[in-house]
DNA sequence: CAGCGTTGTGCAAATATGTTATAACGGTAT
DNA sequence: ATACCGTTATAACATATTTGCACAACGCTG
């Protein structure tokens, strides 16, 4: 048994970053592509399009800058913005879950015992 | 905007305890009743029923004595097993949002700027 | 100016979730 | 005895949500 968690962001209670998101962004900016970030994570490309429309909608920012055709027919980039929001979301997370291992430990024992 | 966060327990990858289990849990004890239990949390009979028999498969203990017919038209209670597990998830959970919030603040500032 | 791979949208299919109906059960009051 | 009651438990059905596929528009490239 093991203990997991997570960390989300949500303004009036509507989900707007967690872990999900940051993994799609990571890959953009790895990738340069919504698409291909979406297959690489298994999440469907309208979904990783969704994700971003409504986090820009409910920020009120300009996430990813799309472009539709050119080079390669087009592609996606992270804007500062998101950049820098994805730092301070790493921060937050940050010892938590070391935290969170410690103390299941501490309190369930290492053993496997519980299942 | 605010963090929040949820804390669950998994066995191979598979949720088995978490906050919505405990509140149903608690609902039990007060009510004597999944079904009640169901009502008050506000999920659906099934879905309570799920829950329990899920995480029963899973641990290999029984949680949830129940009884169909006979007093009341029967009813459900807890297990000392069950008591003692909610007890440690309790221990696991303390703290967590507390220093989160603390976090939060301090990474992101308390101001409304951020939306 | 045709080709390429992307963004973005519409529609059908599939999957997940929620709702209602119903059977079996066993104390209780009649 | 026996009908009644509220519960557990399951099945059938209905509704939401997610996914898959197709396709148009786009703009750089050769």
């Amino acid at each position: 048994m093991e203990v997991r968690s997570k960390i989300w962001l949500s303004i009036d209670g509507e989900a707007v970053f967690g872990s999900g998101r940051e993994a799609l962004f990571k890959a953009i900016d790895r990738l340069g592509s919504i698409n291909k970030a979406a297959r690489d994570i298994n999440i469907s490309y309208k979904k990783a399009l969704s994700y971003i429309q409504v986090m820009e909608q409910r920020l009120g920012k300009k996430l990813v800058d799309r472009q539709t055709g050119g080079l390669n027919g087009g592609g996606a980039s992270l804007t500062d913005d998101t950049r820098e929001f994805m730092q301070k979301y790493e921060m937050l997370e940050e010892g938590v879950n070391d935290m969170l291992d410690r103390k299941f430990i501490e309190i369930f024992g290492n053993g496997q015992d519980n299942r």
